[in-house]
RNA sequence: GGAGAGGUGUCUGAGUGGUCGAAAGAGCACGCCUGGAAAGUGUGUAUACGCCAAAAGUGUAUCGAGGGUUCGAAUCCCUCCCUCUCCGCCA
């Protein structure tokens, strides 16, 4: 969410920000304005009402504590009116607070000035393509067929006990899944992060302090008897730990990581590039989180950007960087870095995380503060990234790592799976 | 799920209609004291939104949340949320 004062003193910039994004109602933010103007002076007037009446009512306090009961009692009848006005122009004010908010919500992040105008996944920028890609034999084999091959996961008993995109793994796919968590845990610890382990379904406070709601809904599984939601991310219960607080500065930046189940409806996506593991209804992932000050969340997300780059080389896993376009990038980002491998089988790039910079936009709905150096509170800068998701990671570990004799085990790994090879 | 008790500032905790944004203590910050520290001592110590060019200042709101009664609510009433104790259930 924006921040209105900004909105109103920086109109040019704001208007000019969200055109990268297309962003297709740019009267809204004039709309804005003139709601915040009229916020104002509505308040101005009922906090001067507000006075008056306060004084008076102090008045009649001290009236009759002087024992003045008459004078009181005048006094009293005077008030009258000042009750109806504060009611009226309160209820005013509250009905201009609420469609503001209404609007003011429906702006998305500005992006941040590297971010590329564009409006489709082509018009990403490459900002590196490291590894080469490895050449298969002609009759390697995708995913969803070693998987089944070597008997690691079983896409149909899921949907017997659940439904699509409700993989179950088995035997050493199961063991694989846990070493991948356990490595990515451990990396993320020595870089810093701090682990924590967390809710799986969160309020609706919480969904919208990271901001899924009130946009969102229909992508998260709702549970209504209990209003609650079943996390699409980390991001969400990791991010939302900080909601209402208000750290001191010597507590930036706060680093977290933090291993769940991750749920998505993704409604309505058929077809090859949803085949196997490429898309799924439930899929694990490592997620790493940072609160930090706002002159330094640039400079951290090159970092983090690199943490999950070093994650994938010691993988051995071709990836290639993007920057995200406008058009391309989420409604609360600033600024995404997008990490694809490319998955020789497919031959294609998957999506493997996603690191992004939200700058204020998270943290104002969170109100989540630190104090400055004035001893004033400021809003801090939240960013979080992938590192990693699981499914896709498997998918071209499998992939590229075939041979004539089995899946050959990334040497790294092989300290957690307790296994060299998939045969 | 049933019965009871309770939710006050960073914390403990007073406060049952007016002088309460809120006693007192602790903590924290700064100063004095000290060779240095402790002790002692003094001052300060919530957030948001307005007004003001801004600082200073000042207005309003906030004592779990939302409504109500009243000239006036932390205090009385209603609804909801949460915590604790006991019972029930249970990995």
């Amino acid at each position: 969410m924006l921040q209105v004062s900004y909105i109103r003193d920086n109109r040019e910039k704001v208007l000019e920000r969200l055109a990268v994004k297309n962003f297709k109602q740019p009267n809204l933010v004039d709309e804005i304005i003139q709601l915040d103007e009229r916020r104002r002076l509505t308040q101005n007037q009922m906090d001067g009402v507000s006075a008056q009446a306060n004084a008076a009512a102090k008045q009649i306090g001290e009236l009759m504590r002087a024992g003045k009961k008459e004078e009181a009692e005048a006094l009293k009848a005077t008030t009258g009116a000042f009750k109806g006005e504060v009611q009226t122009l309160n209820e005013q004010l509250s009905s201009l607070e609420e469609e503001l908010n209404q609007k003011i919500v429906l702006l998305p992040n500005l992006p941040h000035i590297s971010v590329p105008q564009g409006s489709t996944p082509e018009e990403n920028e490459v900002v590196s393509d490291n590894g080469s890609k490895p050449q298969l034999p002609a009759n390697a084999l995708p995913h969803w067929e070693l998987a089944a091959k070597y008997n690691l996961i079983d896409f149909e008993l899921g949907v017997k006990i659940t439904g699509a995109g409700f993989p179950v793994y088995k035997g050493k796919g199961a063991k694989l899944q846990r070493a991948l968590i356990s490595f990515f845990l451990d990396e993320a610890e020595k870089a810093g992060y701090s682990e924590v382990m967390l809710p799986l379904l969160v309020n609706e406070a919480s969904g919208f302090g990271t901001g899924q709601l009130p946009d969102k809904e229909g992508q998260m599984y709702y549970i209504g008897e209990d209003k609650l939601y079943l996390i699409p991310t980390a991001e969400v219960p990791i991010t939302n730990l900080y909601r209402d607080v208000i750290l001191k500065a010597d507590e930036l930046p706060v680093r977290n990581c933090g291993y769940t189940p991750c749920f998505r409806r993704e409604a309505g996506s058929y077809g090859a590039h949803v085949r196997g593991l490429n898309r799924l209804h439930q899929f694990d992932k490592v997620e790493i989180v940072q609160v930090v000050h706002p002159d330094s969340s640039y400079d951290v997300i090159e970092q983090m950007s690199e943490h999950v780059q070093g994650l994938l080389q010691k993988l051995g896993l071709p990836y290639r960087v993007l920057r995200l376009c406008g058009g391309d990038m989420g409604f609360t980002a600033a600024l995404t870095y997008d990490m694809e491998t490319w998955s020789a089988a497919q031959q294609r790039w998957l999506e493997v995380s996603s690191v992004s910079n939200f700058e204020t936009f998270q943290s104002n709905r969170l109100k989540l503060r630190f104090r400055n150096a004035e001893g004033k509170t400021q809003l801090a800068h939240t960013l979080n990234g992938s590192a990693l998701a699981l499914p896709r990671i498997v998918a071209t570990l499998l992939e590229n790592n075939q041979t004539e004799k089995g899946i050959k085990i990334p040497e790294v790994l092989v300290p957690y799976t307790k296994f060299e090879w998939i045969d």
